[in-house]
DNA sequence: ACAAACAATAGTTAAAACTTATGGAAGCTT
DNA sequence: AAGCTTCCATAAGTTTTAACTATTGTTTGT
């Protein structure tokens, strides 16, 4: 048994197809064919199932793979010791981020973080929490950025900043003359949310609800970008909430039509989330130094209360 | 990087020496250096000192190999998840036994296991517990049975049956007219003891400590056997503590100097040990039946006080 | 029934893993 | 200090195996 023929078997229990396995590891499909097939006669097991279609894990297969993992993973942080030991930054690491951070926080860091460490090659993927977490957990991505705390047993959450929320109210808006803004002056019904799946969306759901009103399911406007949803607001169909850093970006104008809350403003939590491996520490580490030092200059606010980004389950 | 380099490696690391580690991976010396040397060559880390005599890790070296037994031990797991499944019992079995237990407790289920489960290749090892417990985590044991509980973080213990201790009282003795005897009756300056090392000795010293009187270290007869120490307590030596199995053996004329303890008889408990990563647990489960259902006969005690086999630290 | 999709098989090649034989350094011995 | 032993590295040759290309065999869908 080998590492490599592990591989194999991971990849193919991936993509539930041979031949596409064989071009992500980058070799041919007989190659695939033969390796698992050797790797099942020394086992004395089938690990998959070649009469379904898709190609499809055996009961012990499917413990076989669970076990896989573990062992490429482990084989994987031998060349993180050593990295480590040697203070050795780079290599391929794969990031994630949510949305409604990704263009405001990302050109705030990546031209910095990367004439820091020449040697990382970035990979960066856009990914809502849900889907983040899972290929944290599938060891897809080495970390993310998202809102926290999430609460997740494999997770680890460094937090980066606290990002306010902040209204953004036109000028024929029943608050348009409130200088600034009380959580309980929010109406959900009011509100332009972003489209589902956005955690930015729970966010302002749960904030609103620790104010007063329950969410009732009647028709709301719902789009997947601030910039459209401050358009819909300025048309008169409501206000809305956006996240701190995004205001930066608007023009004077627009800026006008921003009430911010009283002291302890609601804000999210942004963090910088990793596996409980702690596989490529060493550039984990460097990121999250990277971007505090970046986001310092840029969020000053202290007196905050933290909104859960966590959909609120029924 | 292959298994086989990391199990090459840890056989080198264990043995601190090439030639001795290349007879136990049945491989020639040369292998043994290549692919060491390919290893670190890829990691580029030297792995060994080789100028220390012997043979001796680097730091990142002792990092390496700590990693590489977490692989390998998961690794080997694959085959037993399949034979798990299978309900395989079979395959080398190494088992670790404290001498006080051995020789009255292996006659009674070694044939009933191997008939049982004549596939098993049993390995059987004489070791006190220190060693025993090294052994285990090292992984160079499977389980063991050894006097318990032990307190071990990464061990698990499943009681196999709790032995008395029996008093021998030769004839002179001041105590050989009581007909039970209590623990209040101990004076641990008059008792035979074991050499240093069994953990039955520091059995019967708590046991006395627990009495009332303080071990204090002056001259005492100690023995590697309980033959010897019997024959020594017949000689006007003192009496000594045996445990109850080992009565079983004895002569009539020498079963007459016994005396039982009153309830609730001071005991030890016998557990089979084994890591927690539960290894050929299937194997492990089958032991423990056989030696539950054979001891169930031998032992009937219900009412007994469990004495710690731990050294007292001071 | 035919084409497409996909895995298995056959045959070949290049790499690797292992062997035996040998060399060289370090530590003991007398 | 010369000689012996121990022990690891190196060299050269052999065997094994992991990879490739080309092809065949099955299943699925049209």
């Amino acid at each position: 048994m080998t590492i490599t023929q592990l591989k194999y078997v991971l990849a193919v229990a991936e993509h539930q197809n041979f031949t596409k396995a064989a071009e992500k590891t980058f070799v041919t499909q007989p190659t695939l064919s033969m390796q698992i097939q050797k790797l099942e006669d020394q086992l004395d097991v089938l690990i998959f199932d070649r009469t379904k279609k898709p190609i499809a894990l055996t009961e012990i297969g499917k413990k076989i793979v669970q076990q896989a993992k573990n062992i490429v993973n482990e084989a994987d942080r031998i060349q993180d010791i050593v990295d480590q030991q040697k203070g050795f930054i780079g290599g391929e690491f794969k990031l994630g981020i949510i949305p409604t951070v990704m263009p405001t926080l990302l050109p705030m860091f990546l031209r910095n973080f990367t004439n820091k460490f020449p040697k990382v090659l970035l990979k960066i993927e856009e990914l809502n929490t849900d889907d983040l977490i899972q290929k944290l957990d599938e060891g897809h991505l080495d970390a993310g950025i998202a809102a926290t705390p999430l609460l997740q047993e494999n997770i680890k959450e460094r937090v980066l900043y606290y990002e306010p929320f902040v209204a953004y109210v036109p000028g024929q808006h029943r608050l348009a003359n409130n200088q600034t803004i009380a959580i309980g002056d929010l109406d959900i019904d009011d509100i332009l949310l972003l489209e589902d799946g956005h955690c930015f969306r729970d966010g302002v759901i749960n904030l609103c609800k620790s104010a007063k009103t329950s969410l009732d399911d009647r028709f709301q406007i719902e789009s997947g970008s601030f910039e459209t949803l401050i358009k819909l607001s300025e048309e008169g169909m409501g206000m809305t909430l956006l996240p701190y850093l995004h205001t930066l970006d608007l023009g004077e104008r627009q800026k006008a039509n921003l009430h911010h809350f009283n002291d302890p403003a609601p804000a999210r939590e942004v963090s910088l989330i990793y596996p409980k491996s702690e596989l490529k520490i060493q550039i984990i580490d460097a990121m999250f130094d990277v971007i505090s030092g970046v986001v310092r200059g840029a969020i000053a606010y202290q007196d905050v209360q933290i909104i859960s980004p966590l959909p609120n389950k029924k």
